[in-house]
DNA sequence: CTGAAAGCGCTTACAG
DNA sequence: CTGAAAGCGCTTACAG
């Protein structure tokens, strides 16, 4: 690089400007108050000499500033899914302390809108810089997108992207992909007349997720693309009601005795796991996603054939570290930031579950 | 926390103990030149409250300060395995710029102890603040080792650990469970008395890496763990002769019609995978190491069925940042960072190479 | 609109 | 052995 550049500092460029530090100040933060002629050549400056800020210098001498975001996140028991994405933002957040950054988690319940309404609506009673949002309701997260919009209030999304909108960055993956990978981990191991179960667990509040949607499609997709001719069969099950799911599963299993192969296409996998292990059907081959307690114990004891990861951690934390250092440091990340689309077997299990980030 | 301490400075330190704020920075840094009886005061009142230094203030203040650092690793040709290394030593190097730590790449032949003694002679000529050492030849590394012990200089590890000494840290993989998994993946794709062909390359300067030797290990055991029942055909290829290699090959190939999968237990995957391709032999499946471009070109054509990568970006990149971190705030990491065991299909690879740390 | 000065929390000579 | 003072590069009132 200019390593004759490398060391400039406020002064000097006020120096060469014939002008104070604080207008050169100024001049770097747009903060108005400087007349236009000594803004352009404070500006031709700046760009000569590539002027970079010292960090260090600026966060210490802005220390007593406090700044506040959101994270609007599903509400979870322990070992549930969204916990791991509020592991993530405590993460940063304690990373971020020393800056006097700090941040509130907000929940609302993943399968009711209203609840997440009736965050959104007293949301900025309070002064906020920025927020968090895992985009579960879409049409919610766009009219909060655009009251943020409003009100210069920068935002990322994390878990599934919305289009159109002016957040500072998304944190996910694409879960189009994601079931692609499962028919693949699936077929890699099935011979392609077998029939294969999907289930999906039914609620009263809420359709699919579109993360749900997704991945289903790219999971036939793949079966199509690859000349799959064994049948499909699909079961609804109830996330706590054993009794009804494993009625649903021996009426399904006992008719149709070609099934081979099982998925499904949320965090629920151990459902289905349970029910195989419970029954002794060792040779059902069963994939899932996400590496939640109950998903990862059965995968070590090899019920579960795979479990694909997404990295929810990193996305909580990322989130919150590309607010920070756009408030801090007007430093931007990418727009979009697909995270690996993780295989986990019984086998490398470990050493994904210390290395979280 | 203790919230009531979060924000305590050193001249607070300072003044509840009594002394003068060069006082305390003395007890904080052991800089010695302070009576006994002011350490114990000092000291007390830092434990009491549980003193936390202010970074970045830390930082600005002693930015006039210069850091050398030293990376010895092998030297590599464009698309070689220790690039990948090289790039995550780069990246932490830029970071790190702003701290006045400046660092030198020191290379030598892989296939050489020689070059690699010849290079730690002359190591301590200059001064020097901390090494990272990538520890491909044992006896050497800990002779190093000791030498920088001597001179009180710290020094991490990459690649792969040895035990007994002092490194602050260590950064890389189990190599042994990596070569489990390449069985594993091998295995799931064929019946059990498929034959299986072992390559591996010679080199007229070196026997086999630890690396290779452990991952060799992981695999036979898998195979004896679950029941293999087939021929293991060992092929031994040179790294850039590709006329004699197709002709072993081809030998070795029309002896035993059984063979159904290959693997080599290093990042040359590609020689296998392209001869397999130029013979259009598709059901063979091969299993190999690191995402090198070579490698992946091939992956993505569907003839190598499975990778498996082990992070070396971020190897090198959180090795040279502990070294900063020890040397710029006194913190240290675990002392063995194990990273995780990716396994990489077709239809993952995209997600993994724009996300290599 | 502009500049001089104080301050962020630490480290570094320096005088005693 | 100890303390007072200057300085790191930036931001923040404040006076004009």
């Amino acid at each position: 690089m200019d390593k004759e550049f490398s060391n400039i500092r406020i002064v000097d460029i006020a120096k060469m400007a014939g002008v104070s530090v604080g207008t050169v100040d100024r001049v770097i933060h747009n903060r108005g108050r400087v007349s236009e002629e000594n803004r352009k050549k404070v500006q031709a400056i700046l760009e000569m000499v590539h002027y970079q800020p010292n960090l260090m210098a600026r966060s210490l001498a802005a220390s007593k500033k406090q700044y506040h975001l959101l994270a609007v996140t599903p509400s979870f028991v322990q070992g549930e899914y969204w916990e791991a994405i509020s592991e993530g933002i405590d993460k940063a957040a304690s990373e971020m302390e020393s800056y006097n950054i700090t941040i509130t988690k907000l929940f609302f319940d993943q399968y009711n809108n209203k609840t997440f309404d009736d965050i959104i609506r007293n949301l900025l009673h309070e002064k906020v810089d920025g927020v968090l949002i895992a985009t579960l309701f879409t049409d919610s997260v766009i009219r909060l997108s655009q009251e943020l919009d409003r009100n210069e209030i920068p935002y990322v999304y994390v878990d599934s992207n919305i289009g159109g909108q002016h957040q500072l960055a998304y944190f996910g993956t694409e879960s189009y992909d994601a079931g692609v990978i499962a028919a693949r981990l699936l077929m890699d191991r099935l011979s392609s007349s077998s029939d294969i179960l999907m289930a999906r667990i039914i609620h009263s509040g809420k359709n699919d997720s579109n993360q749900g949607k997704n991945r289903r499609e790219g999971f036939c997709h793949y079966l199509t693309q690859t000349g799959f001719n064994g049948n499909l069969h699909e079961v609804e099950l109830k996330i706590n009601d054993s009794v009804y799911n494993f009625m649903k599963l021996d009426e399904i299993f006992e008719a149709n005795p070609n099934i081979n192969g099982a998925v499904i296409f949320n965090s629920t996998c151990y459902i289905l796991g349970n029910y195989l292990k419970a029954r002794g059907m060792q040779s059902v081959k069963l994939v899932g996603y996400d590496l939640i307690g109950r998903n990862t114990q059965l995968l070590s004891e090899g019920v579960i054939t795979a479990l694909i990861a997404q990295r929810p951690e990193r996305q909580g934390y990322e989130g919150v570290k590309s607010l920070c250092n756009h408030l801090l440091f007007k430093q931007n990340s990418e727009k979009v930031n697909l995270m690996p689309i993780d295989i986990l077997l019984k086998e490398n299990l470990k050493y994904y579950l210390n290395n979280k980030l």
